[in-house]
DNA sequence: GATATTTAATTAATATCTTAATTAATAATA
DNA sequence: TATTATTAATTAAGATATTAATTAAATATC
């Protein structure tokens, strides 16, 4: 495989297709979609979190974000409710619906997590964990430089 | 940090997250998307692959890619050519204005593949690659597995 | 206290992803 | 050969990503 395949942005991207049709499988089997778990994961440890919270901890964009919890909506799992405090903010919350779900496919997704880091040697799977920390740390702050005022 | 936030299929999308931009800012100086650029990067080396081939080296699902080498075609950058031999198959080739790209954005590129290799120590980086190689091929052959004929 | 600045959410426009279905051509088989 | 199966590309429909702009509310500044 030459440069262009080994590249880190092509092996993540091959990774991630490589583990995601695992979970994406039993999603389907809940008639939700990957973006709308990661709400409700989200949601069930910290529920009421507003837009941005979740745009942050999901790592879904803004903009995606408002079509996802549209249709969450849409489907009853969560609701949405304009902060009397900051009335800029929007909390979301899931509803008995959207809590209903937590048991059924978290543990089935946990499964999976566990047998993926079965799967690799434990020094070798703390080692990829702590390059992409590494990786993730000096990005993050190669993107807050200073910048010229 | 929690259980979902140090899952695998998160650690990479953050790291994704971490390393785009840095490719996206150069990408938009030539007017293309990260998108058209893999597709470019695989004719460079592979002209006139066909869109079953491009989809393949590129990662890009073949209902997308038939609309990136649209916009591609669009923009003049490359061009399609049904094959004689076998009609079913389209074959994709760079145009100069294409081509004329690639001494411009490959060595940018290039400069960020070695600043970010050189983020990490090479033994950790080694690490990275071979867990992440290990992951692929496990679950390559998951779905590989025999089915009931 | 009026104006300017910042922030949270949303909209808009275009591009891409996901899944299923379709079309057209080739290959396989009775 | 006629039929069936398979393959390559595409279309379709809904969901998500990307970037820029907008709206409304809160803060800061003078």
């Amino acid at each position: 495989m030459n440069q262009f395949q080994r590249s880190l942005p092509m092996m993540l991207y091959r990774t991630l297709d490589s583990v995601l049709p695992s979970f994406r499988t039993i999603f389907q089997e809940y008639g939700i979609t990957e973006q709308q778990w990661r709400v409700l994961r989200v949601l069930w440890k910290a529920n009421g979190s507003s837009l941005l919270v979740l745009a942050e901890a999901t790592l879904i964009p803004g903009p995606s974000l408002v079509g996802v919890v549209d249709r969450l909506t849409r489907d009853g799992l969560v609701e949405r409710r304009r902060s009397t405090i900051d009335r800029r903010m929007v909390h979301i919350s899931v509803t008995l619906k959207g809590k209903s779900l937590e048991q059924h496919v978290l543990p089935r997704i946990n499964e999976i997590y566990a047998e993926l880091e079965a799967s690799v040697a434990p020094e070798l799977w703390n080692s990829m964990f702590e390059a992409m920390d590494q990786i993730t740390g000096l990005m993050a702050a190669k993107n807050t430089a200073p910048r010229n005022p």
